[in-house]
DNA sequence: TTATATTTTTAGATTAGACTAAAAATAAAA
DNA sequence: TTTTATTTTTAGTCTAATCTAAAAATATAA
């Protein structure tokens, strides 16, 4: 149906509407794909063209209603894929996602339809992102950054925005996984850096894994 | 390591070096893999290159070592997948082919690994096909034609030539599949037909289906 | 508002892989 | 052993996806 590339400016795009709230600049989606923005222009021209995008020069790209579907399958895909590594296979959460990328994107609907049922059909990757149902549907929670959260206040880990290895090995060594509970003990204004508890630990953490780390608030 | 295209050449001239028993003709490479000659010698002189084969012209080609290995290890990933298809999510035999022609090519050493493990080191694969070990060690057992044993001779069926849909749905029909006992009746001398006994049915089958399935002769 | 910087697009080139048409080598038939 | 047929290769073209360099549009600063 459509390229491996066509597959991966579509998802690329996706999530950067998402990000950044809107447009989607040439260059944000260079940046994204690692690529030139020559190459984006080309291939956004080729992707309006099959009526994907809207696509107007100097403006920017905003996905279709099919585009946007074509995106979410992919995601979907990608999601499942990753539960079934950590799940079955059991991958840790730091190393599914490079090949996810790969599984991602082969073709066969009944395959998905098979796959999602023989895991359960779960709501959520194992870095706690929601997985789309076959109707492109996701499942919405309620969940805040943990730098978002007041001093005293405690949550359940419930996702991760950045999910590098790097920053999965991190949350390793400090025993935090999907629902690790985590209480904030202290909040420096000035850095945005905390003080909080996770298990019988407590420790310093800086605005930088804060701000990548999803919480649900327990009362 | 090598393009989609490059591991596509080096199985299915693999599989032609068993079938025509040596040395493999850039005619008989285009029709395996439904290209034209000219192309089948261009993309020949880049794996002779990368000393994947040898290649003299006018002459044919012949898989190196390292060739071999390449593709044994293309057709342990085709098979395991085809495994995990028909085991874990109930697909049926003549469903998981085109599937497994796609998932063969994920690059992802410890991803084949674990999906042995899982799948508990199957050493064939549902069309009775062995799975090379990760070292491209093929487990040989004797297994003969049904057309070539005699009448009143019984077998069991361990595999199948052809694997094509439409073979394994004629197959399903008649209610043969892989350890199916199958009892020779009778034998038509002039063209190759026999009269066979499976279950309690007896029926007649043509001599392509009799040269096209694979039986262990049993006492 | 004019000058400068940044972003984006165009033009032209490159690579992998495939194709067609024609030439060259080899095999089969007369 | 010529002639004819088949197989294989070469030469040249095409498309998808990328790149560099330069031009054009837009945004920012003086
Ligand atoms: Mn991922
Ligand atoms: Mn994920
Ligand atoms: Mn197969
Ligand atoms: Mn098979």
């Amino acid at each position: 149906m459509f390229t491996l590339a066509e597959e991966n400016y579509l998802k690329a795009i996706f999530h950067l509407e998402h990000e950044l709230q809107g447009e989607v600049s040439t260059n944000a989606i260079a940046e994204s794909i690692e690529t030139k923005p020559s190459s984006v222009t080309d291939m956004v021209q080729k992707l309006a063209e099959k009526k994907l995008l809207t696509y107007k020069r100097y403006k920017g790209v905003q996905l279709t209603a099919e585009g946007k579907k074509v995106a979410i399958n992919i995601i979907r895909k990608h999601r499942l894929w990753e539960v079934f590594l950590v799940e079955k296979l059991n991958f840790h959460w730091d190393e599914v996602h490079e090949i996810a990328e790969q599984l991602e994107h082969i073709q066969s609907e009944e395959l998905i339809t098979r796959l999602d049922k023989f895991l359960g059909s779960p709501d959520f990757d194992p870095h706690g992102d929601p997985i789309p149902d076959k109707h492109g549907v996701l499942k919405r929670t309620e969940k805040k950054l943990l730098s978002e959260i007041e001093k005293n206040q405690q949550g359940v880990c419930v996702g991760v925005k950045e999910s590098s290895a790097e920053f999965l090995q991190y949350l390793d060594k400090k025993k935090i996984s999907i629902g690790t509970k985590i209480k904030v003990l202290g909040k420096e204004f000035f850095d945005g850096s905390m003080i909080i508890q996770v298990g019988n630990e407590q420790f310093f953490i800086s605005h930088i894994i804060a701000e990548n780390l999803y919480v649900q608030i327990q009362e």
